[in-house]
DNA sequence: ACTATTTTGATTCTCATTATGATTTCTGGA
DNA sequence: TCCAGAAATCATAATGAGAATCAAAATAGT
């Protein structure tokens, strides 16, 4: 789905790897991916894409706004491609699985806190840990909402 | 102020490391500082604690609850003492400046919109990053909130 | 103080990410 | 099309935060 324009438009040249990248990105089943995960797909597809391009690349497209970066806890950074409509995510710390959701009360509280110190916002992080549904052993949420 | 007690309490052994470390914390005019912060503090107040040691001790004040730590975008991570009240923080990044914050509303929604995922929250971090009241040039926010 | 156990600190190691330098691919004009 | 210069890529090396090692030192209970 993603050609030449889509890079064009983000200021980037068309080259063979960023669109591979791109392409991948748009694909793969997984969304939430690491540089690793990115580099590992491509050489199961028989691409011939050196790591530090990847690397490379991906951080060109956080430049150019194609995709998000994320730090969940405990290591590496997490890309996705950026559809436009922002998110915060939940991650279980059971089986890694990324959720995302999106409250409208939360963005405008923050905004309201900001303003409130003089603070001016330009970027945001939310997430949620804990374990999803499908990880419960018995059915109740033991832990504390901190 | 903090003596063998607080270690006890944790669980943890009385070392003079551990006590030396601990003071820090609570004595340091900076709340938020990274293992190379604390480090740093201890060379100069002439205290001969390891690099090693210091990283040691804050995980397991971390394990134990003494201490949070934190994920601020941009590499290290980030160690606080913590005084049992939860709070979130706003980091400026023109001067580096961390501003805490509160708000019982967006908790509650956290909450909530866990719930209706069925999704057991255990722990959550929200950052907010922009530029501080200090750093602004001109009176006015001209970045979006996103 | 004696001894068993724990902790420390210099160093090494790991691993994610970035920088380097050589090589290849584009690009745009002759 | 051919060629120079620019830009991008690749393999590899370097970096930096943090964890693992392990002999030496400190601690706690007797
Ligand atoms: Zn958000
Ligand atoms: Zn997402
Ligand atoms: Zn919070
Ligand atoms: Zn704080």
């Amino acid at each position: 789905m993603p050609d030449k324009s889509d890079l064009k438009k983000a200021g980037l040249k068309t080259t063979v790897p960023r669109l591979k990248i791109l392409r991948l990105l748009e694909e793969s089943s997984q969304r939430h991916m690491t540089a690793e995960d990115v580099y590992r797909q491509l050489l199961d597809a028989d691409e011939d894409i050196g790591l530090a391009t990847v690397y490379r690349v991906l951080t060109q497209f956080e430049g150019a706004g194609l995709v998000i970066r994320h730090h969940f806890e405990g290591g590496s950074s997490v890309f996705e491609l950026n559809e436009g409509k922002h998110h915060d995510h939940m991650v279980c710390v059971e089986c890694g699985e990324v959720f995302e959701f999106f409250d409208p009360r939360i963005e405008e509280r923050q905004n309201q806190v900001a303003a409130e110190s003089d603070f001016c916002i330009d970027d945001h992080s939310l997430y949620l840990y804990g374990v999803c549904k499908g990880m419960k052993k018995n059915g109740k949420c033991s832990k504390k909402t901190v």
